[in-house]
DNA sequence: ATGCTCTGCTAAATCAGTTTAGCGACGTAG
DNA sequence: CTACGTCGCTAAACTGATTTAGCAGAGCAT
């Protein structure tokens, strides 16, 4: 890999100069007395032998070698994990750093490991992530750095920067969406899960939308008719809890989901009871998965804007000298689920 | 990051030893003549400082850097992303590897500046991965050092190693399995593509796949009933050609989908049409995207052997000497959406 | 006593940059 | 005429490892 590369020893003596104004030159340090023409001579000189500086020899000199590390749990092989990489790699690139990017899959002994690996290349700084937006323990070894916490807390006597949804306001724009188009005391709400809302260590959007949710209808007088229990977000759950929702006496107008994957399970239920989206029952979610764009109709969703995520984390952790959390807007996205409701 | 870490210089001096001898000892370094209590006392300091060595201080030197250049072109934001990277990651940390990520969006100024930022790094390889598999140009300044593409390949002279998933048998599995079922002259096809069938820099699939289906129908003295095109491989184009398959006077037994994201069109419009599955009609695909499991029934499907792939890149670029393409099964992930033709 | 080999270890060069300290020439003020 | 400052530039140290070349002492044969 890229032998006979030119080095500044190779610039500098066709430049005729030494290898101190040619570093110097190519660094545009300021406050040197170098001639214009010394400057002339250097890039031309480094133009014409396609010169770029070895980054290890560099680093070595400097300790610092314009590369990040992108430490997560299990992020990085979730669909989630894309925006959040994508949104990372793209502000890295603005400035000029790189991103080397490991897993820990919730292993401890592969954290460690992963994080020494990191540390033994003299990253700038690490970018701790997370799956679900979730409060997790920091490991120690990266705090002698710059860091950031992406999707994620630390418990509060660390005060690291970090970056996180803001689901709280998604919450209460799902609610807001719903109160708008009319409906009142049939808005069902599908994927409680108590572990979820009170172990802050699983996850913090659960207990957040909630909170976003019920403030809004209670600032109208409204409260949720039911409220559906669900062991996971996923669709299956999603479906057996629709199902439970329409054996009820009242049918509900409208259905909050937690999630799309929900969301979709509700769908399916719905779709086989004969009844139709939005005609006769709203549906609205949170995440804005792929599926809510391939459902009919199309699922009107909270985004997760992990691409906005992604770059923030980034930004705080190279330019910034943040502390505490900073929350990023969840786009609401509306498709065609939600209209009035029925008569 | 990692200031006070200790040197090798303070281990050689803890344990009383030269740089030289400390060095030899922690690499292992077969024929030196350093005594057994040599040894030990440079194990015991190492141990005692906690020492690591410096990655850049010993790449500068030796022009390795245990590091692996992982380029695509925009394969690490996607879905299917996620597998592939979760595959090259372990593979890499079992030979203590860590992996540089970047993507070029297809654009070619940030290939460019990818590249180049990894060669700086003094990468010891690159996979090159594309997000489709496809034939694709590899760009000369890679060509310095190993390279393994992922889930493509390049024009033939090139001969370059690389990794493709084996769609062709794929689609022999998908035949062999509704003509087990007894499955005949009724089955049609949806997702045809002229120019993912075509023109290998779009697609390798499309006509593998094909093939794949052709060929073991054909041992049976069996062709498709219908043939439905698609202009791409999205839920809304699989939902209007199942539409269309529906208009036909001969309702077809099973319907092959191009990927699972047609199916789930098809799932949507036989739904409609109030047919099920697979008791009116076998639905099978290609890809196990996530929904594949999600759907009711479940969608049986060849399923991308994505973490396989990753991890045989890596294993390619690191160990072997390999030539040309190698495949990875695809394996069929068999559900409940393939049943016996009605009646 | 001399020369030779073997053992156990080390000094110093090297990788490719950055940074510190300072040198010689020239101009100007006293 | 000398002292001093400025200009334009460079030698050499430094970063932390690996690697080459080779030294000192012990043991043995001649």
């Amino acid at each position: 890999m890229g032998r006979n590369r030119a080095t500044l020893a190779d610039v500098a003596r066709l430049a005729g100069l030494s290898k101190t104004a040619a570093s110097m030159v190519l660094n545009g340090r300021e406050g040197t007395r170098l001639s214009a023409e010394a400057h002339q001579r250097v890039f031309a000189a480094a133009e014409e032998l396609g010169y770029r500086p070895n980054v290890a020899a560099r680093s070595l000199r400097t300790r610092k070698t314009a590369t990040i590390a992108f430490v997560s749990d299990i992020v990085a092989t979730t669909r989630f994990a894309g925006g959040l990489i994508r949104g990372a790699l793209d502000a890295a690139r603005e400035r000029d750093h790189v991103l080397l990017i490991t897993e820990t899959q919730g292993d401890a002994a592969f954290e460690q490991y992963a994080i020494e690996a990191m540390l033994d290349r003299q990253v700038d700084g690490v970018i701790y992530a997370a799956m679900a937006t979730r409060r997790l323990a920091v490991p120690p070894a990266i705090l002698g750095g710059p860091v950031v916490l992406l999707n994620a807390t630390s418990p509060v006597q660390l005060q690291l920067p970090c970056v996180l949804p803001d689901d709280e306001r998604a919450g209460a724009m799902v609610a807001e969406t719903l109160l708008a188009q009319g409906h009142r005391d049939r808005i069902a709400l599908i994927g409680r899960n108590r572990q979820k809302e009170s172990d802050p260590e699983i996850s913090l959007a659960a207990e957040a939308r909630l909170r976003g949710i019920r403030s809004t209808l209670a600032a109208t007088g409204v409260t949720l008719l039911v409220e559906g229990f669900c062991p996971e977000w996923l669709p299956e759950h999603g479906y057996a809890a629709t199902r439970r929702l329409l054996d009820r006496p009242t049918r509900p107008s409208a259905i909050i989901c937690m999630n799309d994957r929900l969301a979709f399970g509700a769908y399916q239920a719905l779709g086989e009871a004969g009844l139709t989206i939005p005609g006769d029952l709203s549906v609205i979610s949170f995440d804005d998965d792929p599926i809510a764009s391939w459902l009919r109709p199309g699922l009107s969703t909270a985004a997760l804007p992990h691409e906005q995520m992604g770059r923030r984390a980034v930004e705080l952790l190279l330019d910034g000298d943040a502390v505490g959390p900073s929350f990023v807007p969840m786009p609401l996205r509306r498709r065609r689920s939600v209209a009035a409701p029925a008569g």
